[in-house]
DNA sequence: CGGGTTGACGAAACCGGTTTCGTAAGCGCA
DNA sequence: TGCGCTTACGAAACCGGTTTCGTCAACCCG
């Protein structure tokens, strides 16, 4: 009859009916007292919390999805299509977010998407299966259309970086604003005058604000703007190094790039050497980012570096907190991205 | 009573009762329909299938699993400890592995541990948990323990690389050995007579076989074994840069190097650099992996790529043939690195 | 034409949980 | 003592599927 059988692992695990016969008690009464029910006596639920313990009873998270609509996991969906700059830290963002989810005996539904159209049907599939009760959303855009899908939805959600429409998300958000303008106050003190921003797309939101705070550092010093050494829409290392290039070629090149990330610093890099020039001395560059590709330089990139595993586990935090029915408003962060000095940048020569 | 009410996505999902209704059968047969049992009239199964797909009904995995104890999860566990050379394909492996899992409507459950004894815990969790059916075993060890509590449980896994003993494995493996062994050949053409092998840790089942690949492709080409040019146990790039230095310290240097891994590759290149050598010229270095830090050196890493997407996908398939019951000897392949000729090698000065 | 197969489906049990509802015991209080 | 109100639990329905089993009609064949 059945056309095939599959195998599966053979370990006969206790079940909620077990350990209420153990006991002696019904499987309802037990449901309730895990499940933090008030109408279970104190020493009741002492009694069954211990000797679910001692029994290694764990509920199945799909058997009580079932009745519950919560499989209790995350969802993660990668869009391949955005490049290459998304993977260097994708290790420690999963560590992150896998760390945290299962301390609270959540896991983690991983899938990828090769375009953000398939992008959006993979939420959808997701969402329908319900192989995830909420998502986490990598590299916030400022309209971003996973936003309205999911919201659309009523499917619970947590932004990794900030968004234009903003109402109703939880997020989290590293200031990259704010190291950019950090960047530049260094650059100054080092003694720079003309410093150049090499920046990114700024479909993506973190290319807004890494640009404004560039922006900001500016006029905290009282340099002016100088629409030529600001470069928009980098993604590349090859970006990098064209935007890099032109500027090196004006008649008063820049002695110091920030790029909003490593990724554009390292081609920056590559074309200033293209033209002899020393890094760290004749021209200065800081990135974003802190990716082991920029610490693999030589010398090493000057960076400020993100925290990705915190970053993880905080967007995890934050996600359990709103499928849990936590008003979003609530759940909004910021954390700083830490200066790791290398070796590229300086006193002008 | 309940203590809190989490929020989810609220549209309505058809389930298998409205397309039981919606066709006047019992919701007993549209499932032996759907399931390919075979007391089904072909008419009926035809009618079944077109109403399913018109109503968009697609059943819940974990509602099938608490019957099947099936989830049609993969599990994937990552074990961060084991150093970065993991990380620079992740993203490419992971988006082969899904994309498989997908095109079948399975998914992928991923896990990090911080060691080895957490590793294997979360295999024990999950395996309880039933979070998965089986697992993708990466960067798989002679002596692997991850394979002993596998198979101990019962539970169906496939092998990223062979194992020592793989009896009742199913494994995928990049032939690494032979890329080595065309290494070797390849710098013999060029004219290189004395090659050093920088190795990795032999506790991974890779690093033997890229060794032996190095042994068996100086015999080929009768160059006799110089022990003070094998290097063994680097991880690091530090590691590669310090093998380097050594080899490059003898009286009688290698003018050609071979590294197991990019990431040694890219030590040993700074190492070769700090001595004044130029790189292709005074030394030629060869690397494995094809990783995009190697890519990013100037000039780019000669390089042995291995297509990790390609090898996430077909470890997918394999795992879900074998949970789906196939003899795993019958589970077991290979795939050849491919060379990318980058700047790193050449005729010796 | 009748009896045994076979084909194709319905009914109901079942999986492992959750949640609703009913109720017996215990309590306070008049 | 009797009444109503809690408290704390059991019984049973329920979630969305799968699987077993029974059954009826059609078919085959002598």
């Amino acid at each position: 009859m059945k056309p095939n059988r599959p195998i599966s692992a053979a370990t006969r695990r206790p079940t909620i009916q077990d350990l209420a016969r153990s006991l002696g008690l019904s499987k309802g009464t037990v449901s309730r007292a895990l499940n933090g029910y008030t109408d279970i006596s104190p020493a009741t639920r002492q009694r069954i919390s211990e000797a679910a313990e001692a029994l290694g009873y764990a509920p199945l998270s799909h058997a009580q999805a079932i009745r519950t609509g919560q499989v209790k996991a995350l969802g993660l969906v990668l869009q391949m299509e955005q490049h290459d700059s998304q993977r260097p830290f994708l290790a420690e963002f999963l560590r992150g977010i896998t760390q945290a989810a299962s301390a609270r005996s959540w896991t983690l539904t991983m899938a990828t998407a090769e375009s953000e159209e398939e992008g959006l049907d993979t939420y959808r599939r997701l969402i329908r299966e319900r192989k995830a009760d909420g998502f986490i959303l990598p590299r916030s855009q400022w309209h971003d259309p996973r936003v309205a899908l999911l919201r659309d939805e009523g499917c619970p959600f947590v932004l990794f970086g900030r968004t234009g429409d903003a109402e109703g998300c939880a997020w989290f958000d590293i200031r990259g604003g704010a190291a950019m303008e950090d960047a530049v106050a260094r650059l100054h003190g080092f003694g720079h005058r003309r410093i150049g921003f090499v920046g990114a797309d700024d479909a993506f939101t973190y290319a807004r604000k890494r640009r404004d705070g560039y922006l900001a550092g500016l006029a905290d010093v009282g340099l002016s703007e100088d629409p030529a050494l600001i470069h928009r829409g980098g993604m590349t290392a090859e970006d990098g190094a064209a935007a890099a290039g032109r500027m090196l070629e004006l008649s008063r090149p820049p002695t110091a790039l920030i790029c909003a990330t490593d990724l554009l610093a390292i081609g920056a890099i590559r074309a200033a050497r293209a033209r002899g020039l020393s890094i760290g001395r004749d021209l200065s560059v800081i990135g974003y980012d802190g990716t082991r590709e920029g610490q693999l330089l030589d010398p090493p990139l000057t960076s400020y570096a993100v925290d990705q595993t915190a970053a993880g586990a905080r967007l995890a935090e934050l996600l359990i907190a709103r499928i849990g029915g936590a008003d979003p408003e609530t759940l909004r962060e910021t954390a700083d991205a830490v200066l790791r000095p290398g070796g590229t940048d300086g006193p002008p020569a």
